[in-house]
RNA sequence: GGGAGCUUAGCUCAGUUGGUUUAGAGCAUCUGCCUUACAAGCAGAGGGUCAUAGGUUCGACUCCUAUAGCUCCCA
């Protein structure tokens, strides 16, 4: 058979997923088997894949696979969210393009051209991770707005409704001024900007004297409605009371007192806002103060604002500073740095603004999504993530809901002519009730007027593991029953409030349970800077371009190699490249065993009966580590072990053993084995690289067309004889004794060797002798009884290996070598001699503690005896 | 300002309740090899005062305290 010498990843890898998808090995009903349910965190509909998307993806069809050939029934939910900011932010410039503002063609038709923007260019990342290999149920496909989708959101918001958890009222929202909505505190991201303190004087009403106040945000003086002071500062105890006039606008407020008022900040005189920045709007309410908005929505002044009207808030701030200072009411202006909330969606500076929104009251659902997290209902990977959880909880805010756009689910409250609102699933529902509670001429149907405002995006998302089952509307569904609560989550950890708190949440809330048992949280993928993968810093690699290189199992062996849980992960295109060059091993390992002939009437040697030994028990002992750590999905470490496990030891140690001499038959039974060990290493690697080692598995037998590895069963551990392994261990340090001396002295591999073993105790491995000639290339193996002269020589344990060579041996060099040796293990036994010499040590320390340090001293003694002969005989 | 976490080889990370031949891995580096599976490879080697300073202990990478630096979260 001719295989190609390189691994060509593109030729195998489309091959292989249609064959999967046409199969059906993906797809999931309800079956006697134990279910194991992913819900993919759904990616938003106007979003391409990007490294983040990978890494994520990658754990979950590792999870995935592996439930899978565990024998489970696995259901991985694909789909995307309706992303209500980023999608509508689409569509507006798209029709702005052509000319079309929202406003003029309406609600409905805006609507039909964001579902056709949706259908056109919706979804492409799904697609994307077909490309990946994710195992998807993709008959499940689901998206947020989807009928069942869509009208669970709006049960779920009458529901709470009714139960007092959702209420409407005025508050300081954070409004986008760009997306033109409010958005939740989760949704405001603070950055440290370099900005300016402003030392701005009112001067006291009547009064030739007066007072400096300082602020980072000038404009808004059209807006103040009192200057405060600490009740207790001297400074200004005299003027508490009085009245101030705001410089430029010409208005008198008064100053009050309050110990808000940090003393220490700025001159300690504070100006109060209450429309525009939260702290004072708090101040406003407690003292009765007068609110005036200066702000439109989209940030420019309004008819507050002066001569200013019109204009943008941040030209403002530069045209007031200006005429302010021509009136020489500026006393100074320093620099300063603070933070300043800018919108997640939009990145525009995030306005406080006072607003009717609707709140979802969080104390009591966070009491119960806090409990089963702390009893570990919930298990979070790594655990570090359970203390950020519950600090957030314990103090956490109520949900801004309502969000001024019209891509989402339309909030279902209808306001009467008589300023009443009646909240219902339906409008007639609605009506009907208004008839109930106002008399049933209160008015006609056409007269109730539904809520504009659409819900936030998450108040769907945090649905989602009981919505894509339809577990909302049909509680008692076959599906929602068998699938829910999902096994695991995989998640990025900055959507830990967002999404992961909130769907806990809505699990508690509406079936009574949590929706999974573990959640694990990745890293954050970052350049090698260190930075954020980004757009805008363009530092991001093109994902499908990074597949097309080095392979769909290439990238993802690259990712998962170096992503621990919870850390970040420094992407390096050299990881894929390691990912590529193990298909490679691989491919040749393939190459290496498909070239042998086998011979029936050969009989398996000795050594290679040995060396199936050797494999087999190395096999079991990797593979029990490998199911501890999945256990506590520390899936880079499983990896790792795999790699280790075909590369070091079946293709450097096991395949080298039994590899017959060049054009020789194989006996039968080991190939066979070999073959056998081969379809177990891929079955163990198929969660991690699907591709290859489907490809693997196909040629390596022939297959009826119906099987696939995914669906094969995953090897399980077994016992090993660890006796066995640490009798190998010390074969190869043997055997790379032996390499070490070839490589220093320059002899070469091909160049056959005698070695000669010195038994100073009984110890021998007789049985590896066949092994070690063959991965040495010696010609004979002795055993002796006394020292030799005039040979290379090494110490593996406490036995002298001994290599007689033609070539002059370098008496200096050999010194040196012994010499340094003697003082590593002198300094070692001292440090054993220091423990053994001192009461306290073997009074208190375990007995079996005291007896290692003993047969260390013994062994150590018993070394530095021989190496001391062995050096003396040099010298002589 | 409040809270959490981190600091081990050039890089990324392991190091399980303190004791396992005076710290391990992968990558990178260096040396030698185009050895009939693989140069996307083989063989070998070097590389660490475990952030710093104290403390507890017979014994500390591991436990405690302080300091420094970094990261994240919240306001």
């Amino acid at each position: 058979m001719e295989i190609a010498s390189k691994y060509n990843p593109s030729e195998v890898e489309d091959k292989w997923y249609k064959y999967w998808l046409n199969k059906g090995f993906f797809k999931s009903t309800p079956d006697s088997r134990e279910a194991y349910t992913v819900v993919i965190p759904p990616p938003n509909v106007t979003g391409v894949l990007h490294m983040g998307h990978m890494l994520n993806n990658t754990i979950q069809d590792v999870l995935v696979r592996r439930a899978r050939m565990m024998g489970k029934n696995a259901c991985w939910v694909p789909g995307t969210d309706h992303a209500s900011i980023a999608t509508e932010a689409k569509v507006v410039a798209k029709l702005k393009e052509q000319g079309i503002d929202k406003r003029d063609i309406g609600r409905e038709q805006f609507m039909a051209h964001a579902w056709e923007w949706k259908e056109k260019h919706g979804g492409i990342i799904l697609e994307q991770l077909k490309k990946l290999g994710a195992s998807c149920d993709w008959d499940r496909t689901s998206f947020t707005m989807d009928k069942p989708l869509y009208e669970s959101v709006i049960h779920v918001f009458v529901d709470l409704y009714n139960k007092g958890l959702i209420y409407r009222g005025v508050r300081m929202v954070n409004w986008d001024p760009k997306a033109l909505t409010a958005v939740s505190d989760e949704e405001v991201i603070y950055k440290e900007s370099k900005s300016k303190l402003y030392y701005l004087r009112y001067y006291i009403e009547n009064e030739d004297k007066y007072i400096t106040i300082a602020t980072t945000r000038p404009e808004t003086i059209l807006g103040d409605t009192a200057v405060c002071v600490h009740p207790e500062d001297e400074r200004y105890k005299n003027i508490v009371g009085k009245r101030v006039i705001i410089p430029m606008v010409g208005r008198s407020i008064p100053v009050i007192a309050d110990e808000y008022v940090d003393r220490e900040f700025g001159t300690g005189c504070l100006k109060i806002t209450p429309s525009h920045d939260i702290n004072d709007y708090n101040i406003g309410l407690k003292h009765k103060l007068e609110s005036i908005n200066i702000f439109n929505d989209n940030g420019t002044l309004n008819e507050n604002g002066l001569q200013y009207q019109g204009k943008d808030r941040f030209v403002v701030r530069k045209e007031i500073i200006a005429e302010l200072e021509n009136l020489g009411l500026i006393e100074k202006i320093e620099d300063y740095v603070n933070k300043v909330g800018h919108s997640e969606r939009t990145d525009a500076v995030i306005e406080p603004k006072l607003s009717t929104q609707w709140f979802v009251k969080m104390k009591s659902l966070a009491q119960r999504a806090l409990e089963v997290v702390e009893n570990d209902t919930i298990k979070f990977h790594p655990i570090k993530f359970k203390n950020i959880y519950r600090h957030w909880l314990e103090n956490v805010q109520d949900w801004c809901i309502s969000r001024q756009l019209w891509w989402g689910q339309q909030i279902p409250a209808y306001y009467l002519p008589n300023g009443e609102v009646i909240v219902a699933q339906t409008k007639e529902e609605a009506y009907r009730m208004a008839q109930q509670k106002f008399g049933a001429n209160i008015c006609t149907i056409d007269q109730m007027v539904q809520d504009e405002d659409v819900l936030d995006t998450w108040f769907s998302s945090w649905l989602w593991p009981i919505s894509v089952f339809d577990g909302i509307r049909n509680p008692d569904n076959k599906e929602i029953n068998y699938y829910y609560p999902t096994a695991d989550l995989i998640t990025a950890p900055d959507i830990i409030f967002f999404w992961v708190a909130r769907m806990i949440m809505a699990g508690e809330e509406y079936r009574n349970e949590v929706p999974f048992h573990n959640v694990y949280f990745t890293g954050i993928v970052r350049d090698k800077l260190g930075r954020k993968m980004s757009k805008s810093l363009g530092n991001s690699p093109d994902p499908i371009e990074l597949m097309n290189k080095y392979g769909a199992d290439g990238v993802r062996c690259g990712m998962l190699l170096t992503a621990p849980a919870g850390n970040d992960l420094p992407f390096d295109e050299a990881l894929c490249e390691q990912g590529r060059n193990f298909c490679n091993k691989i491919w040749n390992a393939l190459r290496l065993i498909k070239g042998w002939t086998t011979n029936d009437n050969l009989p398996q040697s000795e050594t290679n009966k040995l060396a199936v030994q050797y494999f087999e028990n190395v096999f079991n002992k990797t593979l029990l580590s490998i199911e501890e750590n999945f256990e506590k999905y520390r899936l880079s470490e499983v990896l790792m072990a795999t790699y280790k496990l075909i590369w070091d030891d079946f293709c450097a140690w096991y395949l080298e053993m039994i590899k017959p001499e060049y054009q020789q038959p194989i006996d039968k039974q080991t190939y066979q084995t070999s073959i056998a060990f081969f379809e177990k290493l891929m079955c163990l690697l198929h969660p991690f690289m699907p591709f290859i080692t489907e490809e693997i598995w196909h040629t390596l037998a022939n297959r009826s067309d119906n099987e696939s590895i995914m669906i094969e069963n995953m090897p399980k551990s077994s016992n090993f004889d660890n006796q066995l392994l640490q009798q190998f261990e010390k074969s190869k340090e043997v055997i790379i004794g032996v390499r070490g001396l070839r490589n220093s002295k320059g002899i070469s591999p091909k160049e056959k060797l005698q070695l000669f073993v010195k038994q100073n105790i009984e110890e021998s491995n007789k049985a590896f002798d066949n092994i070690r000639l063959k991965m040495c290339n010696l010609s004979q193996i002795q055993y002796i009884d006394t020292k030799m002269d005039n040979t290379l020589s090494f110490m593996v344990g406490n036995i002298e290996y001994y290599i007689p060579i033609n070539i002059k041996i370098d008496v200096e060099s050999e010194k040196k070598k012994l010499e340094e040796e003697i003082k590593y293990y002198e300094g070692f036994l001292q440090s054993v001699m220091k423990k053994l010499s001192n009461e306290k040590f073997v009074a208190n320390a375990k007995p079996e503690v005291v007896e290692t340090e003993r047969k260390k001293q013994f062994d150590v003694t018993q070394k530095l005896q021989t190496l001391k002969d062995s050096l003396n005989k040099l010298m002589n």
